[in-house]
DNA sequence: GGATAATCGAGACGGTACGTCCAGTCTTTGG
DNA sequence: CCAAAGACTGGACGTACCGTCTCGATTATCC
């Protein structure tokens, strides 16, 4: 078991693997979800930094000790709070086409990067990268799903023989989306729909003129 | 004036641009020196966390008072001096041809990310997400001659013919470095050798097996 | 009813009135012994810090609620896991003298309260006097029973004739171990043989040249 | 050094030898009182309990951290606190004897053991059994003026030849005051006056009959 | 002998305080 | 006049323990 050895309550987080512990004795559903909506709350007024473990308590009445019997730390429950609803913030996308579905997710994650949810987005991947606890949150309750999104248009995509042979799911989702949270964290150049058109348009053709031989 | 207002001391950051501000009066030069030098040894020795501004203070000798003189903020502090030798850690690559040079180059990089002072990178990278202030200097000292060096294999190949008209450098530099950094922090796969090859060979011919039209 | 209104199981302790309730219903004898069992231990392994109320249920196996039932407050329960076996701990004295008794009860106290076991004994003292449930049990379990063997050594002196008339026990009492309550607390002086045997002679002999006139 | 190492600011404890550190740096004398009198006022309203670092912060603007600079512990500050105004609570006494004197003594003592401020150093000596950083305070700002002021008369006595050759002081005022401590803690009998006088009584002239044969 | 009721183990929970850590500001002192 | 030294506030952290409470799973008497 990787994130935790906790019980989660309610629902489960979008992991494909069972990654969450099964409840022993069933911890009080009531207060999981007391925390996780009080947190949602606050990510939502300031961000990742009113999401205080004090904040997130006094709001949601859920004690601190409670809080971290649950989760290892507060990026964690940040995470399942954010990743909770985020499966719908982008819909799927069914152009017709694997380069059209492409292109539109990157958009759409473009938009959604761009959006204040996007800042709370790069705060948490931010928080993950000291705080290993929260990242197998991270992963589970929001990556894992938006990946899975996307590998099941390249699954179409290969089944339809539109893909380039040879590359797998895992290298195409990362070169149509590294760029955009590339250009979200470092804030060299703004998240337009155009930077996302031109990246969805460079990742699919390639950069240069030559053909792959393969 | 974007980047603290404050005099850099020494050698100037790779900005293109006038960011930081001219020395109005000369501050003691030996002072910055001795603050980033401190800064580089306990970013080795325990990365961005050990940098605290107390113990740059304590082991530069110089006062915490002084050292928010020279800069808005610990990570720019961190920024600037992890930025330093950052420009020889990556050489610029030659081999002849554009996707060679840029696929190396993707290599080089990836196996910098995937060490320790890739974690370091990381760090410095999310610090920058919740300060503005050290943000722009983790821009100026690091990323720019990043982007700069890459931006020049870039003119070449356009020069050469060797890429996609209508693809500026912008893009083409996210494209190529987007997935590592995604990688480098949510973790979800590790940075191979292979991983990166992979990556720019995607990037450099593209997803998919339709020629682009244009 | 002072100390608790609870069943005690086992044992009295040496309280002379009808201090402890009588059971309604039986509250089982086995538990009661288990959770003193496991706090002796406790104590003599690490004072009355280590008799935390989850330690004892720890390691008792009785449940906490449990433990709240049969006693007020962890003190309680220390209290009479302390006062036990501590009936023994100083054994009566016969020297043929009233003096003598007194003298030698004052120096097998002091030494009680030098030994590690004075360390418990000053820990209970302590927590009494924010709880007043754990006071009740602590004068019911050692102080009653303490007190009552020299009021019998008193009483024995008193037939004799050997007391000064218009002294009571309990005046006697605390003027011979008040003393070493007091350094064992504040510790502004160690608890030796001789500071004992100084004691013990004052108080039997007075700290004046004049002899009382009555 | 013992307690603390650290400057205490303002008026010295009562502590005869050089307990408390010096100033290589002179902290602030503001905040070190501000810190005093914030305690003084939380111990009168509510005792110890109330003086919790928390609160003395809160009342002080003292900062938590300061505070522990300033004091090893919260008991450290209540017993600085406590005994600053306490010299004054017990005023000396001189009756032109030195029978009168102490007897004098013990009673007052015993009044202000009995009054709220006795609860609160009943409190504070309890929790200086638990903490030995504490305990150095309240012996430094508490006990050593109370004993140097009892000392004072018996030095007084042992010129007068008015007590018995070979009792020290500490031995006399361990027996004259440690009776009353014995109740104040354990509270087995009530601190009043007429057994205030008659332990007062018991001390100076002895419990036996006997005269002592030296 | 089964119903009725309490006891009990297990342990989650809210609450309160703790002592620590670090950032960034402000003050004092010395050169 | 500037910089070193470092005191100071503020705020969050994660931990510890208390005493209460809610579960079911035993008992154990009483009808």
């Amino acid at each position: 078991m990787t994130a935790g050895g906790t019980r989660t309550g309610g629902q489960e987080p979008d992991n494909g693997t069972a990654l969450f512990a099964r409840p022993v004795k069933p911890r009080s559903i009531k207060v999981h979800e007391a925390a996780v909506n009080a947190t949602r709350d606050l990510l939502a007024e300031g961000g990742l930094p009113a999401a205080t473990i004090d904040a997130i308590a006094a709001r949601s009445g859920v004690s601190k000790a409670t809080l971290y019997k649950h989760w290892p730390s507060r990026t964690a429950v940040a995470a399942e709070a954010f990743g909770r609803d985020m499966a719908d913030a982008v819909p799927a996308s069914d152009t017709g086409t694997t380069a059209g579905d492409l292109a539109e997710q990157v958009l759409l994650v473009s938009r959604f990067y761009a959006s204040p949810e996007g800042t709370v987005f790069s705060q948490l991947l931010a928080a993950t990268v000291t705080d290993e606890g929260g990242a197998a949150y991270f992963r589970a309750w929001f990556l894992a799903g938006r990946r899975k999104a996307i590998a099941a248009i390249w699954q179409r995509g290969t089944e339809r023989g539109d893909v380039r042979p040879g590359v797998d799911a895992d290298t195409a989702i990362d070169l149509l989306f590294g760029p955009l949270i590339y250009r979200l964290l470092t804030g060299h150049l703004p998240l337009t729909d155009e930077a996302a058109t031109a990246v969805a348009d460079a990742a699919l053709h390639g950069l240069l003129t030559t053909t792959p031989k393969d």
